[in-house]
RNA sequence: GCGCCCGUAGCUCAGGUGGAUAGAGCAACGGCCUUCUAAGCCGUAGGCCACUGGUUCGAGUCCAGUCGGGCGCGCCA
């Protein structure tokens, strides 16, 4: 039953070609103009009429029940005043009746997803900039199961490149080393191939006898990476991320349903063997645009001596996704891949195959410009969650004496994953992001932190109500004051907010709710005393509205990936 | 050069498919803790929404161009 259905079901019964997905109701820019407003702009349209005739025409024409105590018009805005008692106890007895699931839409009911994201080369830690890839996906997830989906998790595990062939070669026993000692390893790889073309050409022959199958190489290359992983993981663990499937590159060296994508490609003329020998594509022939410069026309497969190329194995292995049939197939990428991953999708189209979805997001620049992993200008995760546990762990020595010191630790580390994950999912993922680390580690103001700050709040103000909340608000739920109130519709419009988050693939939209949300709380936590309430009535009232209030946030919170603390 | 993305307060960001007086935070200034956690609240100040032209009853939002930033453009993945 929607928040607002008593004003919706007179509206929808007076204009039968109307359906309740076409009447957007919000809250009006300011709480004294109205109570909830009416946009009239979507069922005009509908309508064929203009938006303030259809505003006219619901307040002279449409009768209300009693729970609606004015009409007026804004131009196109119907502003309506309602009984804030009757509403507001109905949305609270909505939040706390359906609480953990109190936001969703069930848009994805029945549905399955597989999501890839991550993915990120075995040669390097994760720094904030490769992390936002893990976040946004990570909470994309969330949301997509928080909406009823039933999702799979991805990560494909580059193992197989030039750059681990160089690692295995420097390696002697990788059960010796640890993930750092390995990056190191790496660094200094890397730089001797520069130099040393022997050792850049052992490489490609360790590819090559991998290709061929050569069963004590394909251990070495697993050993190496398998490490590697293992030290990424844990680091993205800090952060709560995890992943259903690990899937390796090295699987998809030969895969024999590339036959059918070759054959189609042939057959459309668009396959030729290059001047270096190597199987290549002129993605012209598929229906790549011919840009003046051949931007991206053409894509080898395999090199002359029959091995594979990164897209041949990309190929086959998008083919394995899309064969797992899910009904939404995503997967998250940096805005640098924006034309490898149209070719793969016009590749695979050549033969009448899907390619996933993709999520693209811009990089985080620092404010002395790129991040540069070659000139150490990165900040690594690992280093930010140190850092932010670390002055988390101040404030919580101070005020949280009482706790023993395991849990002071754990609240400390939470506040440090939501700085850091709230920083970056806040911002639309087209946009590139400066990241400030003052900024992420003040934990004032529009910060993650901050919510948490409430959420804790909250509870307190709940383990200190002298008697228990009844379970459901009673009939006698006073909302006399605008902060109740304005709190009361924000936390009514979260539904609506899942949906456009979900529809969006976005959950920007989900932070910003959080924020808005806190931020009213706080507002009503300084103007309506709870505990110390002029009533009886009052008191529970406004208990229930910090439970539902908890609770919603609790669940939005949930999907940034941000635990919503007790105390802090 | 060509393609995609971005440009909103000194700084970092919000601004449903065009619509109510463009909103927050940080930084600055002035107030508020014997009162449910001051990681907080209230107030002041700060905007040619990059620029130019167009579409529209109406443009931060749509279109074109200019300028500025990010990303990409066959043997790395």
């Amino acid at each position: 039953m929607h928040t607002y259905e008593s004003l919706a079901a007179p509206i929808l019964a007076a204009f039968p070609e109307l359906t309740a997905a076409d009447l957007v109701f919000a809250p009006a820019p300011k709480v004294e103009i109205a109570d909830v407003a009416l946009r009239t702009f979507e069922p005009a349209k509908k309508l064929g009429m203009a938006p303030p005739q259809l505003a006219t025409k619901i307040r002279d024409g449409v009768t209300f029940g009693p729970d609606v105590t004015a009409v007026s018009l804004a131009g196109p805005y119907v502003n309506f005043k309602l009984d804030r008692g009757a509403f507001g106890r109905g949305i609270v007895a909505r939040i706390l009746s359906e609480h953990k699931q109190y936001g969703s839409n069930r848009s994805g009911a029945g549905k399955r997803a597989l999501v890839e994201h991550t993915s990120i080369n075995p040669n390097a830690s994760p720094h904030v900039g490769r992390a936002r890839n893990a976040m946004i996906g990570d909470s994309l997830v969330r949301l997509l199961r928080f909406e009823g989906y039933d999702v799979e998790t991805h990560y494909y595990v580059n193992d197989i490149g030039r750059q681990i062939a160089l690692l295995v070669l420097a390696c002697d026993d990788p059960a010796t080393l640890t993930f750092d000692e390995m990056l190191d390893l790496y660094a200094s790889a890397n730089a001797r191939a520069e130099q040393d073309a022997a050792f850049a050409e052992a490489g490609f022959e360790l590819l090559a006898k991998i290709e061929q199958g050569d069963a004590e190489v394909k251990k070495k290359f697993f050993a190496v990476t398998e490490l590697c992983l293992q030290g990424q993981l844990a680091v993205l663990g800090r952060l709560g991320i995890r992943y259903d499937r690990f899937d390796r590159e090295s699987d998809f060296v030969k895969d024999p349903r590339l036959d059918k994508i070759l054959d189609a490609l042939r057959e459309k003329g668009a396959l030729f063997t290059d001047e270096e020998q190597r199987l290549s594509v002129d993605m012209c022939q598929i229906g790549h645009p011919q840009y003046p410069a051949n931007e991206g026309r053409y894509v080898a497969l395999l090199r002359s001596n029959g091995s594979s190329m990164y897209v041949y194995r990309d190929v086959a292995y998008t083919i394995e996704k899309m064969s797992k049939g899910a009904d939404l197939n995503l997967i998250v990428l940096g805005e640098d891949h924006l034309m490898y991953m149209q070719q793969i999708a016009l590749i695979l189209a050549a033969a009448g195959m899907g390619a996933p979805e993709p999520i693209y997001y811009s990089y985080i620049l620092l404010k002395e410009g790129k991040m540069s992993t070659r000139q150490g200008k990165v900040v690594l995760l690992s280093d930010f969650l140190d850092e932010a546990t670390a002055r988390a762990a101040e404030r919580v020595e101070e005020q949280c004496q009482e706790l023993p010191e395991v849990e002071r630790k754990a609240i400390a580390e939470h506040v440090a994953v939501a700085a850091i994950r709230f920083a970056i999912l806040r911002v639309g993922a087209n946009k590139n992001v400066i990241f400030d680390w003052d900024a992420s580690l003040s934990f004032t103001g529009d910060t993650g932190p901050y919510v948490q700050y409430s959420c804790a709040r909250i509870s307190s103000i709940l383990r200190k109500l002298n008697a228990p909340l009844p379970e459901s608000p009673r009939a006698d739920f006073p909302v006399e004051s605008n902060a109740e109130w304005a709190l009361l519709s924000k936390l009514a419009a979260f539904p609506d907010t899942i949906a456009n988050a979900a529809a969006a693939h976005s959950v920007a939209p989900v932070a910003q709710f959080v924020l808005e949300t806190a931020r009213l709380f706080t507002t009503f936590y300084h103007e309506c005393p709870v505990r110390d309430a002029p009533s009886e009535a009052q008191r529970i009232a406004r208990g229930h509205i910090c439970l539902a209030t908890r609770i919603t946030l609790e669940n939005a919170l949930g999907l940034l990936g941000i635990t919503a603390l007790e105390r802090m």
